[in-house]
DNA sequence: ATTATGATATTCAAATATGAATAGATAAAA
DNA sequence: TTTTATCTATTCATATTTGAATATCATAAT
């Protein structure tokens, strides 16, 4: 088209006209950069090429006359203005997504693929067999499983359904409480036989325990339990759950994991001194938009199903 | 680019990625026609062409494989799930516009057009005579009018400020009084030395009343006075102002308007009654984003001081 | 009957946008 | 130091998109 061009020439409203009529695929694009930090994130998430996203950022900066980046060589940093506008910008891609989500509950065929995001535990140790089971009775749903420890935005529809150790709060989110899973202290047989299987709150000080960083779940477990301990109290921490179950599987100390993991594996020995430390509860999520798409209902029917039974 | 040819090859989540990752492009023709009612008006109004929108809604009813619209030969109609979408599409372009509006405060300078809506009336009589003082005081600044009596959509800028004779109540606008107008009555002098001036409110049953079809506040004036008439009472009724203004120039009886308008014209005579017939406040409304844009606020800050000085 | 108007779909030459390849530049890793 | 991995910008042959022109149909006006 010639009307861009046409733009160019001397005018008192020409630059009006520009800003009110914004091509929406520049949009989008920064949009896409804003959210992703660098072209190059960017031309990955929109399934296009960073030469084509350099050029769509170019193109909107020149036709509003303003820099949306500070570009430097390790990528793009949003501009004060860039800043201004990449409010509204996101206010596009939050409908745009719900729209995708509307769409989706509008083609009635169970085809086509769910994204499931969970910490990287369920991930690793508990989903395996339920979607393998769930694939075995709906071959036509493809199923991707995001493993990360962070929030995933389902209102932008990062994934379709959420499976949390806690209560969801966003709004549009339908969410379900499925079950709670007990969590247990286990540790290695050789390590047990090393430094002996501790029987009271006061042994439990002679030994090494792996806990987690920031995450005061157990902690608060122990206080419930009689025992008040600080972050301290452990030998070794991270917040990353599944380097944490490693450590207990190399020897390392007393760790802990939910009750139906730790029982599987065959050289671990479980830790009981007063029941369980604690209870978690399951979540599960998905976008209120998304209830009416038979495809991401029936995997979190199955789901909530499946986890329950644990 | 063939990505989207790429997509229609058979697979599991073809249509999956799809969805996710809409032409945003597409999405701005389709909320146009739902908006303009028909391809043609959505070409004209997002300043393309007509085949352009006409392949852009095609492409996207082929890639979301739903219809969007059922066409005959009168135009086109939203289906149910076009209308469905068409909410969050308008969410698009709701946040499309604040991004505009916003984008234009950050221009720092007072080139450019500003777009007044107004009643016909204040249109035609009052306006010409402010817009052309302010425009030999701002020459940069190029004025369009939009004479309608529809109530014009601020939050889509559709205009820049809206003169109402009403307290402004959508959200995110930014009103303010700037003064009231004293309503009179007026009849043309040849008219009045036919039928005799009315000097009291039993005299004024004998004459023939110019006045709105549903607008109610000249009756509400009449009832102040303490004369209750009905829509009956008047000979000749329009809602188009300006048609029954034109009416009263025409000799055809006495009607009604801004006292500083009626007394311009040589040809009429005021006709009093009981004082004014009503007064009507006099609001300026703008988009709370463009309160930022020297260009609008300069306008805005102009009317206010000359429509308060009548 | 006839014309004028306004709607959408289709065709095709021409304008435009795209991505693979490449260059250049930095930071981290070996 | 060299290598590797990431960035962004640019080039250019190619694929796509665009709009003027046109066809076709329905309705309103003359």
């Amino acid at each position: 088209m010639n009307s861009r061009g046409g733009m160019d020439k001397l005018g008192g409203h020409s630059q009006m006209d520009n800003l009110n009529n914004l091509d929406w695929s520049l949009l989008k694009s920064f949009a896409a950069v804003g959210e992703h930090g660098s072209l190059s994130a960017a031309a990955r998430a929109t399934q296009t090429s960073q030469p084509t996203i350099s050029r769509h950022i170019s193109t909107l900066e020149q036709q509003i006359g303003l820099r949306l980046f500070d570009r430097d060589i390790n990528g793009v940093a949003l501009t004060a203005t860039g800043e201004a506008l990449m409010g509204h910008v996101k206010d596009m891609a939050d409908a745009a997504a719900r729209l995708s989500m509307s769409l989706d509950g509008k083609t009635q065929n169970l085809s086509g693929s769910v994204r499931i995001t969970a910490s990287r535990i369920v991930a690793t140790y508990i989903l395996p067999d339920i979607i393998t089971a769930l694939r075995a009775l709906e071959p036509e749903i493809t199923l991707e499983i995001v493993a990360s420890d962070k929030t995933d935005n389902l209102l932008r529809r990062e994934a379709d359904i959420a499976i949390r150790m806690y209560r969801p709060t966003q709004s549009d989110i339908i969410a379900r409480k499925v079950g709670e899973h007990a969590i247990g202290m286990f540790a290695r047989k050789d390590y047990i036989k090393r430094r002996g299987m501790p029987k009271t709150l006061e042994d439990m000080t002679h030994h090494d325990f792996i806990g987690y960083d920031r995450d005061t779940q157990i902690i608060d477990g122990f206080k419930n339990g009689g025992m008040e301990v600080d972050r301290t109290f452990f030998a070794f921490r991270s917040d990353d759950q599944v380097l944490c179950w490693k450590m207990v599987l190399a020897g390392f100390g007393i760790g802990f994991n939910q009750v139906k993991i730790g029982e599987k594996e065959p050289d671990l020995v479980r830790v009981m001194i007063a029941g369980e430390v604690a209870r978690l509860p399951i979540w599960l999520a998905a976008h209120t938009e998304l209830k009416s798409s038979p495809r991401v209902r029936r995997v979190f029917d199955f789901l909530a199903q499946h986890l329950n039974a644990l």
